[in-house]
RNA sequence: GGAGAGGUACCCGAGAGGUCAAAGGGAGCAGACUGUAAAUCUGCCGGCUCAGCCUUCGGAGGUUCGAAUCCUCCCCUCUCCA
């Protein structure tokens, strides 16, 4: 245990996940006892995406080190709304929206994290930010903030472009007041965060020191985009979901084989606790290697998020799917029912794929058909109108492909 | 409160009475090539009962044979002044 609680500023480090500290060697003492940290998180959706997931490995990381982590659910938060790096502002949300959200996230958290007997903790800070009082905030905590520095924070940059209301500057105040307050209750003493909380993160920093005099700590990580420079998690389809009702395990699998072959080693070591040498063993495969390192990548994260049994059958799915003879097709590739009454007299190609949700609009559809996109039972359709019935089911099913890779199987009932 | 600028499709951004479903770029999709990668090339990229029709240019009215383009009112954003 000992040993643990040392290295996890180092695998830190060594995994990448360390963009800003606000004292190495504080930060390294502070680690070297049983310390809680926390991260907050925003629920303004009832189920994380992708882009949390750098923050959820490392909380899992401290509490296999044997720290505690807090999770920290922005009930209050986000009652106000995150300025940092949007360029506009966020709609605010309902009361009863975010409660329903927040209680969808913690389940998702405890995939990942092990809440038993307090080993994590998880707070909303609707409990406490809902109760201040506006007049007696302002004497005691509002006296400690310097306009002047806030204004100067980065996070605020973007939105002096266009614009920031005044109950966005007030975000800032509440984030301090969160880690003042989880110091206070919980002596947590580290906050993490993606970079662009830095600005919020040392506000807090700044704030218990003024006020307790003592030193806290901040590690913020670094944003994470593709080596193309898109945001994490986003797709076509839109976010990557943690939720499988959301994104199905075997799409998830396929956002990560489908990852830019420059970005594997790195994923593999924030995605995965797969220990470090073998993580540098894998990113260092050229050519067409790299699929195995994608396969392993794609397979850890899916297990992590969905379980092993997911994982196994999002692999053998992408195997028989895109592997040499797609004879066998898997049972993970997304089913969707459909009334035999419906397919009876026969449904244009174009109809269906609109029906079955795989593509938006009718037009989309006979586009994609059109240009040679749309396949039945692996043969691509001549014709948008093709008429499909139950002529083309094979053992009880059609499947349904759009492009190279939007796998559908329609069951009938 | 005053003065000015502006709101165009997922994003950026041109258009200034008909030839506008609206240039260009980015993102995205499909095809080819490949390794379910990248790069490249080609095509697509509002909806539909699709060689035609319908609905879009902040909102509501109006002028006109005809409006994203002109007029009126409203809403919103930015800049400067108070």
């Amino acid at each position: 245990m000992r040993n643990n609680l040392e290295s996890v500023f180092d695998i830190f480090k060594e995994r990448g996940f360390v963009e800003q500290v606000t004292d190495e060697t504080g930060v390294r003492d502070l680690l070297e006892e049983p310390t809680t940290c926390y991260i907050g998180f925003d629920p303004t959706a009832s189920s994380f995406h992708l882009g949390s997931l750098v923050p959820i490995m490392s909380l899992a990381h401290m509490q296999r080190a044997g720290h505690r982590p807090i999770a920290l659910v922005g009930g209050g938060t986000t009652l106000v709304g995150d300025p940092s790096g949007k360029t506009e502002l966020r709609p605010i949300m309902k009361r009863e929206e975010i409660d329903k959200n927040a209680q969808g996230l913690r389940e998702q958290l405890s995939r990942f994290l092990d809440f038993e007997n307090g080993k994590a903790i998880m707070a909303n800070n609707a409990d406490w930010l809902t109760k201040l009082n506006y007049i007696e905030f302002l004497r005691d905590f509002g006296r400690f903030f310097s306009v002047n520095r806030m204004l100067s924070a980065e996070s605020y940059k973007e939105r002096f472009k266009t614009g920031l209301n005044f109950i966005e500057f007030n975000y800032m105040l509440l984030q301090a007041y969160d880690f003042w307050h989880l110091f206070k209750h919980y002596d947590c003493r580290l906050q993490m965060g993606g970079n662009d909380q830095w600005g919020n993160i040392l506000a807090g920093v700044d704030l218990t020191r003024r006020l307790e005099g003592e030193a806290i700590h901040c590690i913020t990580f670094p944003l994470f985009t593709t080596s193309s420079g898109i945001k994490m998690g986003k797709t076509h389809k839109g976010s990557v979901w943690l939720d499988s009702e959301k994104t199905s395990p075997f799409d998830y699998y396929q956002y990560w084989i489908n990852q830019d072959d420059k970005d594997i080693e790195r994923f593999l070591a924030i995605f995965t606790f797969l220990p470090m040498n073998e993580v540098k063993k894998l990113g260092a495969l050229q050519g067409a290697d790299i699929r195995h390192a994608k396969e392993v990548l794609a397979y850890e994260a899916t297990k992590l998020c969905h379980g092993k049994a997911e994982a196994e059958k999002a692999k053998l799915a992408a195997h028989q799917l895109f592997g040499t003879d797609a004879e066998e097709l898997s049972e993970s590739v997304p089913k969707h029912p459909l009334g035999a009454d419906e397919l009876e007299p026969g449904v244009p190609a174009y109809i269906l794929f609109e029906k079955m949700g795989l593509c938006k609009s009718r037009g989309e559809a006979r586009r994609l058909i059109k240009q040679g996109g749309g396949y039945i039972n692996d043969h691509r359709i001549e014709t948008f109108d093709q008429i499909i019935d139950t002529k083309d089911m094979m053992n009880d099913s059609i499947l349904l492909r759009g492009g190279k890779k939007r796998y559908l199987r329609i069951i009938l009932q």
